[in-house]
RNA sequence: GUGAGUGUAGCGCAAUUUGGUUAGAGCUUCGGAUUGUGGUUCCGGCGGUUGAGGGUUCAAGUCCCUUCACUCACCCCA
């Protein structure tokens, strides 16, 4: 019988990896603190109409990436394929902003989608998510933008692009797609296959698509900004105005296009070019329209998710610091077998005392406890002679200075030379 | 879902131009180097049904088929 593995697209974030994301994880918390965004934790999976009737029933995650199956109940359940559509229903669900009421929410935590993985693309992923539900002004979506970009720039992430584009509204989206439509029409026989599917469906989408001969189409395609109306013209603007006088450098795309179907007016993307074919850190926009998509009433939203996995996986190969790595200060060693249980009992003292100590629980040998200490700052040794006297060998490593003290102050010793250590670091 | 590449010890690798005896070192780990002192050095031990299954052959890690997994790319996105 072979071992069972982890499902494809799945992985184990080990100790080698999880302190960095340990790193990423308090680092953005921090930044959503001054943000003024408050963490809220939320279910992973949720009921699949609020995906389906959320994100769109004809986008590419609905159509064929969710995780969804019936609980016992019968009901129709969907793992989260992301963030925003629970957040919403979070907020309608707790009155969060009723009577007009605004709410600034983040969160972390994985997403799943059933897709072939690549390089920075798994099925079950993790994504740090930050929502500013209930204001329709410009200025949050300036704010939105800058925290992401915040967040990158405390994270020491380097070369990134910021892409911004409107998607217009539910006024002016279907006359651009009106004229979209007919555009492709006419150019139907350089379309892929897939783009002259999504001319029926989602014509938007054709933009995006990297096929060579529909971005030769697209390129003649009508600019979505001759059809914006004067109010999303004017959103956009403000937008615009606001990165500028942040100092943000970023791009204008008329190719943009988000993948789901909520966005309306601004939407925006950070690429990398560290990541190989899977190119963007972050993503996000604007969404007036997905409170009533599920049932809600009128709360416009802005928002962006950033990808956890994508992040980490740019930091290394930009050799971006994760800080220091936890270690271990001080090692309790028996010098016989005599010893161990004192050994363990100071240990534990030490711990109790705020400190990180360790000692061997295994039964190796005196030799092979030291080769463990020599990792840490400290050891304390205790054999035959020590128990006699009632004191406690402490070995300073990274000198070879050795000491014996009193083992009832060796507690407090340790904690005033670890002290000065650190203030010398 | 489609395509390409790769699967040998815990890890990263090797195994002779077109098959040839008992699949090898390195790192890690564990133990030891005159009886109680570490990251260096030296010696030694553990460790593999070569991803799995089938086939060709006197003989398969090596060739063929199937399958699984991983990786990268398409698609799409975080």
């Amino acid at each position: 019988m072979s071992a069972i593995t982890a499902p494809r697209g799945t992985r184990d974030i080990l100790p080698q990896e999880s302190w960095k994301w340990s790193f990423i994880v308090n680092s953005a918390a921090e930044t959503m603190k001054n943000f003024g965004f408050s963490e809220i934790h939320l279910p992973i999976f949720e009921h699949t109409e609020l995906f389906s009737r959320g994100v769109g029933e004809t986008t590419d995650i609905v159509e064929k990436e969710m995780y969804t199956f019936n609980d016992r109940g019968g009901r129709s359940i969907t793992l989260r394929p992301e963030a925003t559509a629970g957040v919403m229903r979070a907020a309608i669900e707790n009155n969060l902003c009723a009577q007009g009421a605004s709410v600034k929410l983040w969160n972390w935590g994985p997403m799943f989608r059933h897709e072939r993985p690549q390089k920075g693309r798994y099925r079950q992923f993790y994504q740090i998510d930050a929502e500013c539900l209930g204001i329709a002004d410009a200025m949050a979506d300036v704010e939105v933008i800058a925290l992401s970009i915040e967040l990158f720039r405390r994270l020491g992430l380097k070369n990134l692009e910021v892409v911004i584009n409107s998607v217009g509204c539910e006024k002016c989206r279907p006359v651009y797609r009106q004229k979209l439509v007919e555009y492709f029409t006419a150019h139907i026989d350089e379309l892929c296959p897939t783009c002259v599917d999504r001319l029926g469906r989602n014509p938007l989408r054709i933009l995006d698509c990297k096929n060579e001969s529909c971005g030769h189409a697209a390129d003649g395609a009508p600019d979505i900004f001759d059809s914006l109306c004067d109010e999303c013209r004017e959103h956009f603007e403000k937008v615009r105005g606001g990165l500028e006088r942040l100092g943000f450098n970023y791009t204008l795309s008329k190719r943009l296009v988000r993948g789901l179907d909520y966005y309306t007016k601004t939407a925006y993307e950070i690429l990398s070019g560290d990541l190989g074919a899977q190119n963007a850190v972050a993503g996000g926009g604007r969404y007036d329209n997905l409170s009533k998509a599920i049932g809600g009433g009128k709360i416009p939203g802005v928002g962006f998710a950033c990808g956890l996995d994508r992040v980490a996986l740019v930091m290394e190969e930009q050799g971006c610091s994760f800080g220091k790595r936890p270690g271990t200060s001080v090692y309790c060693v028996a010098l016989d077998e005599e010893s161990r249980g004192d050994v363990q009992v100071l240990t534990h003292k030490l711990r109790m005392s705020g400190l990180s100590a360790e000692c061997d629980t295994s039964g190796r040998g005196f030799k092979s406890q030291m080769r463990s200490a020599g990792a840490c700052k400290f050891a304390c040794i205790i054999g035959n002679d020590e128990r006699k006297s009632g004191t406690v060998a402490v070995k300073n490593l990274s000198d070879g200075e050795q000491v014996s003290i009193p083992i009832e102050e060796a507690v407090t010793f340790i904690n005033e030379k670890l002290k000065n250590s650190e203030t010398l670091v």
